[in-house]
DNA sequence: GAATTATTGAACGTATCCGTTTATTAATTC
DNA sequence: GAATTAATAAACGGATACGTTCAATAATTC
């Protein structure tokens, strides 16, 4: 390892960002055809990369899907947080209608069910990981909406006293029997075409609840 | 083939309830390591029966896992009919707090857990078995849930135009995010140990908005 | 152009698994 | 005991996948 005066390492230089394509394309790979199905050899074809190159940035397969993983969590970490903040004046209605399409709308994807259908028992065989990645998907969205109904209940705009329950049973409205059709292939494209009103339907019911 | 007198052949007979057995036995191979991870050679050795064998009872893997799914279906089948039929003088909420006991208790088990991790994403491959699959299982259990409902709005007990649409928000009541919980191993004897309460105030914030 | 590092392509070894075949053994009828 | 069918054990062929290795090539700095 020679350092020259430059600064910049002699040599040619590493491809970074060579990694992140890879493990983007191992994770759509991954949710397409699942783990097993899905082969080294392909996901280095597919991203343009030698097996050697990619044995040198991930020690096995393994490290792939984690690092898949991590990569889903930054995702879904990002889309948490842009939706958290509703604005002050709007009603409770609206500010659950926003909460439950967004949230909606990301699980009706492709990319969710294929998720749901493929590697989640894949990722359960990693109970950390599984767990972390709890934390930063479902718990996080549970925890969001229970702020969200707390903070309701405070101000007076609603009657509740378990909001912990509370985001339970309104996500629960807004999921229905979906996460079965959703995951069998069953009418996905209905799903789709009716969220504004399964959210809207949802929000109605459990606010009836709440007066 | 000689056909001797008394109507038994003769030879050394089959040894029938073998394929039963091996179906079984594949089957929870299949839901505790996924189809792909579960090897023939481990079906045959767990099952006491040579590999030839089994392949003179089923043609390859693929039929070995679609046997499963009709066992599978004939089980659901079995205990969907054991529960549909509730007694004519019970109350609306007796008579839902059983059917959700039901429901619930079957989808906290490890087995049906098992089964959405680990093979819906194969049963997704089979499209036309996974319809089939759907309309016996949750979509049986939806109409069963409508119908109940439906029942009780025409004697009265209920106010509720849309029975289906109540269906899948009572369910949803009683699931709410508990199916990531479960997916991902996540407090699961939490879920377990509170699924009376879970039940119970389903019901009861979906009776509030039926009166 | 020389030195240096990254990347590639291709081959290799190892292991595994699927599905088949064959010779042998077990269970049954006549 | 002879004939007949079922089942087994063991080996095989073919395919595939993982992860490694190595000589050759590409992209840099000096």
């Amino acid at each position: 390892m020679v350092t020259p005066k430059t600064g910049r390492p002699v040599g040619r230089p590493r491809d970074l960002e060579r990694g992140d394509a890879i493990v983007g394309i191992a994770w759509s790979m991954f949710l397409a055809q699942g783990f097993e199905a899905t082969t080294i050899e392909a996901i280095a074809e597919r991203a343009g990369v030698s097996k050697a190159t990619l044995y040198k940035l991930f020690a096995d397969k393994t490290a792939l899907f984690e690092a898949g993983v991590a990569r889903e969590m930054h995702m879904i970490e990002a889309a948490q947080t842009a939706i958290g903040k509703p604005s002050e004046d709007a009603t409770i209605e609206d500010t659950l209608r926003v909460f439950g399409m967004a949230i909606m709308s990301f699980l009706v994807s492709d990319h969710a069910v294929d998720f749901y259908n493929s590697l989640s028992g894949e990722l359960r065989r990693h109970p950390k990981l599984a767990l972390a990645f709890y934390e930063m998907g479902p718990g996080r969205t549970r925890a969001n909406l229970a702020r969200l109904l707390g903070d309701a209940a405070k101000k007076g705009q609603i009657k509740l006293d378990d909001p912990d329950q509370g985001a339970d049973h309104l996500f629960g409205l807004w999921q229905g029997f979906s996460n079965f059709q959703l995951s069998l292939g069953v009418n996905n494209d209905g799903i789709r075409n009716t969220l504004a009103e399964r959210v809207d339907n949802g929000i109605s019911l459990f606010l009836k609840g709440c007066r």
